[in-house]
DNA sequence: ACAATAGTGTCTGTCAGACACTATGCC
DNA sequence: GGCATAGTGTCTGACAGACACTATTGT
């Protein structure tokens, strides 16, 4: 590592030779999720709530045709969020949008051109923000998601196609709660994405209980049975609605409006409310 | 992106030139964390435990004579979890260690040669493990906390010599818990390391709560006294006896040796217990 | 005897799970 | 009227915080 004697730090990097190691191609690729409303043909019911995330349609190989995360190359003279960041901005023309690293994917297989490691990124978005402005490959695929103990199987659906991935939980030490995913089934998702994805449903799915990230993905005003749904479609279980109210109650504000129009009684339309604030 | 047509995915990669991206440097960062025993004058009293990290003298620009993680370049046919594994081994001669990702740094100038991007990994060791196995430049510090809801402190002693970081912390988002670390003092830590060890500080006391990664930092047998101890050090905070020994009674054994020698009553010693196991 | 840790019993308040109940608009 | 959701009251058991107490060693 050392070599010639340098007398000062100045000195040393005016002579550094940036080529003496081996340099790696990096990417940054990102779970953009959101909660999408699903039309029911009973007038009286609420709509129902799906998971969604963004997925881009491959038109060139390798995995021609296939599905994956949004994703690019980082550039030299940017930063990791900053690299993220843009892509989202390409691909939904979003900025401002709450979102936060995931995970780092350093399979040297992972990508069949060259070894390429791949930053991933969860973004939560408001799908109402956005509608019309996707890209041209961009679609969004409800995920209908059935978990136990061992195994994860999330059924994709995006109203033109639809397919599934199955992914095996290993844990990595019994000490820990970190899982080795191993991809059982998938056809139809490029690269290792399906594991990124399946990552990115278990952190949404933990960090849902202890911080307040699910606002991010909620509308300015929103009734409190539809939040609840948000939280019941990201769970993938029923809530008891008195606990429900118990849990949020510190983090929303109730406003004056009312959103009526359902073939049942109007709720109160309540918007987020940072509880650290208060004190 | 696309370009010339090409009929299959294998004449696609035969023909790809994998120089067209610009590539970047990458790095592997690991804070090696255990805890220490710290002798007490008093011969009643039990040995104070020191949470510890250990860090290695630079002998070579930049940041010669600053202390830093230990870390080293990500090779082109090696996993990152390899590479932190085989720094690992190189520093400490340890295998077979719990280790896990932490996060990936990326800022443009953290690295004054170069732009390197680094993933660091925590790893939890038993010291009594490996005592003289530390190669030339290593050494063990002992940490002392001091943190509130807007600043952390670290005091840093290896016996020789000692010094402080003072790190603010701010949030990223109203709704989550994720902070943006900003170093308000360091003057002998190498690179962007004062924030790469607050985040694994912050990381390990969370993971504490719920997961069982502190017997990885436990020697094969201990007392819950010792435990308890370690507990403590970590989270910063005193313990009550009986809620602890509640909260951890589904993860210990007790064996059927004992420790005396204490100018107290003697304690039973316990071995960790997987709790998914019994079931 | 006494200092120091080991280890247990139990009260209390908080809070999640559970269920029952009331309220109200729209067809 | 009755369906479907909105919204509240309250019982229960689990459990964390708190404190008091007993047990046992080496000097």
């Amino acid at each position: 590592m050392s070599g010639k004697e340098y007398a000062s730090e100045e000195e040393f990097l005016k002579d550094y030779d940036s080529s003496q190691f081996e340099k790696l191609s990096m990417t940054t690729d990102t779970l953009i999720f959101s909660v999408a409303d699903e039309e029911v043909g009973n007038y009286r019911k609420l709509p129902e709530k799906k998971f969604s995330v963004l997925l881009v349609k491959r038109d060139s190989y390798p995995f021609k045709d296939k599905w994956c995360l949004p994703g690019g190359f980082v550039g030299i003279q940017e930063t990791l969020d900053d690299a993220a960041k843009r892509i989202l901005k390409t691909e939904t023309n979003l900025q401002d949008i709450y979102m936060e690293q995931l995970y780092t994917f350093g399979a040297i297989d992972r990508d069949p051109r060259m070894r390429i490691v791949s930053v991933s990124y969860i973004a939560l978005v408001d799908k109402n923000r956005l509608k019309d402005h996707l890209s041209g490959n961009a679609s969004w695929f409800t995920m209908d998601i059935l978990e136990d103990a061992k195994e994860v199987q999330v059924m994709f659906d995006n109203g033109i196609e639809n397919f599934s991935i199955t992914v095996e939980k290993c844990l990595k030490s019994p000490t820990s709660d970190r899982y080795e995913y191993i991809v059982k089934k998938n056809d139809k998702l490029a690269f290792d994405h399906a594991k990124v994805i399946v990552s990115g449903i278990s952190r949404l799915k933990n960090k849902i209980g202890y911080t307040d990230i699910v606002f991010n993905m909620m509308p300015k005003y929103f009734t409190l049975g539809e939040l609840q749904q948000v939280y019941e479609v990201i769970l993938g279980k029923k809530l008891l609605d008195p606990a429900f109210r118990r849990i949020i109650k510190d983090k929303v504000e109730k406003t004056d409006k009312i959103k009526t129009g359902g073939g049942h009684r109007p709720s109160v339309l309540y918007q987020y409310h940072n509880p650290n604030h208060e004190k």
